[in-house]
DNA sequence: ACTTTCTTGTGAAGCTTTTCACAAGCGGCT
DNA sequence: AGCCGCTTGTGAAAAGCTTCACAAGAAAGT
């Protein structure tokens, strides 16, 4: 939000915007941002620019993060695609999958590794965080083997509940429940 | 879960089992169905098919969705060829996009539409949801045009968030949210 | 029939998050 | 300088959510 108030111009930026851009309350605004610290000038509201940069480093985007995409099927492809991650700050530094086939192809600058080194290439290149888009029957192990090699973080997008150690955070995307999710409002709120 | 359980031949689950599967408690296992109604035996546990069967009709899965799909780009093809949305219960209806090298294309038995018919083909085909897979700028307009046409439900995948009249539930997937979730949690605990 | 073993459903307690409300501070205007 | 209109940061109150703990019920064995 605070980038897309850059291009619009935007200099100085109060709670009450954000909120109301947001979808949340000024008081929820401010009271979150005041955990991390006092941004904002009292009658002015915050500077979008230093927000944004404080902001940034809390969240751990003042560095770049090496990812490791396995799995290079259907999403696989659609996100080693997408620009917005390398603008980020998520750098894709290895594929990987277990098809014969795939093994050895090219995407842009990489070619596709087979799943034996998966481990070695976690290490090697120091990838903090791996992309799982795996069938679910093979997530389990694919992120056993990532939590020996040494990550940081999985962003699952099997429907699966991984079990990993404590202290490895996993983040799941699971479309089916995002649609179950409108279905269930939906449904709801014919009801009343 | 419980298909999954099904699937091994299990015929009854505790909650604490639930918990276990789910990385939560007991406790708010069976509060959180207490909630909807009382579907387990003491002593036993609850009926997986029972359960699974009350969940469905609660979440309104024992019906079809049909769903339209706007934008055939990246996201746009693995989320159409993505098996789990028809088993349960999301049929794709129809396919939207503005670029005219699209339009009149197959994708399956369905022939990409354009942008101008998105309404009647809303109202013509009764669908309830679109999953909104455009460019951030034109993800606005296409919800507009969506509500205008009754839609019930929006599953966004442009880093926007939309403006919709109340009651017009919106699901946002975020997938460098997602990502900048890991960061956080990784900065932060490196920070102890 | 009685005891043992399990497990639910749920008030009450404990904890977390959100909202309220206002003193304190900043900038501009007279 | 003094006043006025805004907006932050934050204790305190309200609301919401999770955990505790246990009576009540179900099955299985004796
Ligand atoms: N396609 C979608 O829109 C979509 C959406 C949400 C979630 N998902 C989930 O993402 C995962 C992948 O979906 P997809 O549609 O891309 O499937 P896909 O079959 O197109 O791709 C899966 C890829 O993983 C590879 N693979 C299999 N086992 C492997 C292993 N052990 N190590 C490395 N690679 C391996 C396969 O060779 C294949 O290339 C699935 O779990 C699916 O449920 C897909
Ligand atoms: N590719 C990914 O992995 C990914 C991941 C997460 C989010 N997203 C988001 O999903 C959206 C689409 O991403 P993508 O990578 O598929 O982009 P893309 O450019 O491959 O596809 C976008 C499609 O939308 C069409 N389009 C543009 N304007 C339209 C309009 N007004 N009506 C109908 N169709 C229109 C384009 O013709 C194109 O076919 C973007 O907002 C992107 O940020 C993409």
């Amino acid at each position: 939000m605070l980038e897309s108030i850059q291009d619009d111009g935007g200099v100085t930026v109060s709670s009450e915007q954000l909120a109301r851009r947001g979808h949340t309350t000024a008081a929820q605004v401010r009271k979150d941002l005041s955990h991390f610290g006092s941004f904002g000038k009292r009658g002015l509201g915050y500077s979008v620019d230093e927000l944004r940069d404080r902001l940034r480093i809390i969240l751990g985007l003042d560095q770049v993060w090496p990812v490791v995409l396995v799995g290079a099927g259907r999403i696989g492809s659609a996100l080693f695609e997408y620009p917005d991650f390398k603008r980020r700050g998520y750098e894709c530094v290895a594929i990987v999958d277990s098809n014969p086939e795939k093994i050895g192809r090219k995407w842009g600058e990489l070619v596709i590794q087979p799943t034996a080194k998966l481990e070695s290439l976690i290490k090697e290149l120091c990838a903090t965080l791996v992309i799982l888009a795996v069938p679910a029957s093979a997530a389990q192990l694919v992120a056993e083997c990532s939590v020996n090699a040494g990550i940081n973080g999985i962003l699952n997008f099997a429907p699966v509940q991984l079990q990993v150690p404590d202290g490895i955070p996993v983040e799941n995307v699971n479309l089916v429940m995002e649609l179950e999710a409108l279905s269930f409002q939906i449904t709801r709120a014919s009801k009343t």
